[in-house]
DNA sequence: GTCTATATTATGATAGAC
DNA sequence: GTCTATCATAATATAGAC
C-alpha cells in the first residue's frame, strides 16, 4: 500500500502533511504582507489568497477565519523577532551594559528592516482599542518589553542613558528604529532616505546609540 | 421673495451655503478619524457618513468620491498643522536656535496629541507606494520638512544637535513625537503611558529636547 | 441641498464534488 | 487536501424623487 493512498490508518500521509505546511506558510507570509499594508479591516482574505497563490477557501480550511489567520501571522512575526533578539542577547551577555544594548539596537533595526511588518502591525492595531491589540500586548509585547525596560533603567543608573521617564525613553527608542523604518516608502520620497541600503541601517543604529546612550560606557560592570 | 426660495438668481442661498459648509466639516472630521483608524482601503464611505451623522450619498455630492474626500481630509490635517507650526516659529523667531527648536518640538508634540491622525495617516499611506502618498509628500511633507531640516543642520553646526546624517536625525525626532503618540492605545496597555495626560506630553517634549538637543545652547546667535 | 432606491461589485464564509 | 459554486452581506457609486 503506497503512502499516498493510505488513509485507512487514520492520519494524513507524509506528502499531504508536507503540502499542508507549505500552503500554510505561503498564506502566513502573504497575510503578514497584506495585513501590514492595509490593516485588519482593509485586508480581504481573497487578497491574501491571491498573494499566496492559493484558492481562497483554503484560508477557511487551514485557519478557520480571518481573525485566526491574523493571530497566526502576528505569532509568526513576533516569534521570529523574539528568537532573533534572544540570540543577540545571548551572544552579548558578557559585554558591558552599554555595548550589550548597542548590539540589541543593531539587531532590532536589522530585523525591523527585513520585517517592517513588525512595527506596522502594531501601529495598525493601535488605531483604536480592539481585542487583537489586547491579545498582542499580553501575548507578545509585555514579555518582550519587560527585559528591555529593565536594561534601560540600569543604563540610566549607570549614567549611560539620559535621565527621565524610562518608559517614554524606551518607546522613543522603539519608534526611532521600527517606527522610522515603517515609513520606508515615505522616507524615500520625502527625505531621500533609502532604508533598504545596508549603510543606512547601520547609520541609523549608530545614530540611535549616540543619541540614546550618550554616556561613557565605563569598564565597571556591576559588582557580582 | 424670501432668500430661501430665491434660486432664480443663479446661486444657492446663504442658508443653503451655510448648511453645506457644516455638512462638509462634519464629513471631513469623520473622515480624518476613520481614515486614520483603518487606512484608505479599510475605511468605507458608509462608515464615514455614519460617524458624521449624514446620509452616505452626500459624500458623492460634496466630494465626488472616496479619493477626493481623503485628499480633502488630509488637506485639513496638514493645513492646520502648518498653521500651528508657523505660529510657533513666528512667536519664537527672536530666541536662540536651540530654544526655538525646543518650542517647535513642544508645539509638534501638542499638535500630534490633539490630532494623532497627523502621523497615523502618514504611516497608513507609507505602507506601499501609491498616488496618495506621492501627493502627500509633494503637497505637504516636502515644504514642511524643508524648513525644519535646515534648522537641524544649523543646530548640528552649533554643536547643539548630535552629529550624523541630518535626514535620519530629523526623522528620528518626527517619529519620537508623532510616531510615539500614534501608538496611544498600545502604550496605555503595554507601557502604562497615558499620552492624554498633559504631564506626559510635556515630559515627552522635554525628553526629546534632552535627547536630541543635548549641546549647550550658548548665547551667541549667528552674526547678522 | 437632501433623501430613497438601486445597480454593480467585492467580501467573508460555507457546501459539496473530487 | 484541493477545487468549483454559491450564499448573504457590505461596499462604491449613481439615478431620480422631493
Amino acid at each position: 500500500m503506497s503512502p499516498e493512498t493510505d488513509l485507512s490508518a487514520g492520519g494524513p500521509t507524509r506528502k499531504q502533511q508536507q503540502r499542508s505546511i507549505v500552503t500554510q506558510r505561503k498564506l502566513l507570509d502573504a497575510a503578514i504582507e497584506a495585513f501590514s499594508e492595509n490593516g485588519f479591516k482593509g485586508t480581504s482574505t481573497r487578497d491574501i489568497a491571491e498573494r499566496a497563490g492559493v484558492h481562497h477557501p483554503l484560508i477557511t480550511y487551514h485557519f478557520k477565519n480571518k481573525d485566526r489567520l491574523w493571530r497566526a501571522a502576528a505569532d509568526r512575526i513576533f516569534s521570529q523577532f523574539v528568537q532573533s533578539l534572544a540570540k543577540t542577547l545571548e551572544e552579548n551577555h558578557h559585554k558591558s551594559p552599554k555595548a550589550r544594548m548597542a548590539s540589541m539596537i543593531h539587531s532590532y533595526v536589522r530585523y525591523a528592516r527585513h520585517q517592517p511588518a513588525l512595527h506596522k502591525v502594531m501601529v495598525q492595531e493601535s488605531s483604536y482599542p480592539n481585542p487583537r491589540l489586547d491579545w498582542l500586548v499580553d501575548t507578545h509585547l509585555k514579555p518582550l518589553f519587560k527585559t528591555t525596560f529593565q536594561m534601560i533603567e540600569q543604563l540610566q543608573e549607570l549614567g549611560v542613558a539620559p535621565q527621565g521617564n524610562p518608559a517614554l525613553l524606551f518607546n522613543m527608542m522603539r519608534v526611532s528604529g521600527g517606527g522610522l523604518l515603517a515609513l520606508n516608502h515615505e522616507l524615500a520620497a520625502s527625505s531621500d532616505i533609502d532604508v533598504n541600503a545596508d549603510e543606512t541601517i547601520e547609520e541609523l543604529a549608530d545614530l540611535m546609540v549616540k543619541v540614546f546612550l550618550p554616556g561613557d560606557p565605563g569598564e565597571t560592570s556591576e559588582p557580582n
